[in-house]
DNA sequence: TTTATATTTCTAAATATATAGAAATAACAA
DNA sequence: TTGTTATTTCTATATATTTAGAAATATAAA
């Protein structure tokens, strides 16, 4: 079928990453503050624990939806804005 | 948190449902050919037991992405356009 | 070195999802 | 009416996901 390359598959990892509220909610936060660290992102949402934000911010950094850097203990997390453009404009509303 | 509306909410739904392979590549069918019904869906993908199909269709229908039209005993399903081009442009690629 | 902070990995439990067989419903055809 | 086809709903099961506590790792600060 249409979806056996590695084009759609990529969709269907970024869209599954995008359908949950938790998630989406990171990316839109990213979309307005270019670099937020993994504590404060936690602090931006309710009642998250670190190690269930950990795991998210996995799944959109694993799709390429979200970038890394790392300065000392902090990892900064931002948006792959292209990718956002591509599959999912909206969230640059 | 953002999500807290209705906008947000229905990203969601569109976002989760086309995160799964079977789901994407109906909705990538239905931008080439703009009525299908059940049974030629399920022709064009690879073994999908009826109930499993009707599953899918459900989820890509209630999230907005599809219309429906009763036609006798027949449901043809069509892409809503405008959502796709607002939330998943991707898929009139 | 000891302590504190940031983040991840491990583990387990609760919840959700995908799947399909069987029965039900609906519409048409013979 | 009886039979046929299209689709859904019901039910159950297997698999995946979400969640978070606890332990582990990494870096920096005192």
């Amino acid at each position: 079928m249409a979806g056996d390359n590695e084009e759609v598959r990529q969709a269907v990892k970024v869209y599954k990453a995008l359908g949950e509220p938790t998630r989406i909610n990171i990316a839109l936060l990213l979309m307005d503050e270019k670099n937020l660290c993994c504590s404060d992102i936690g602090s931006k949402l309710e009642k998250v624990a670190g190690s269930t934000l950990s795991h998210h911010l996995k799944q959109l950094t694993e799709c390429g939806l979200l970038h890394t850097r790392k300065d000392g203990t902090y990892i900064f997390y931002s948006i792959d804005r292209e990718l956002a453009r591509r599959y999912a404009p909206y969230l640059l509303e």
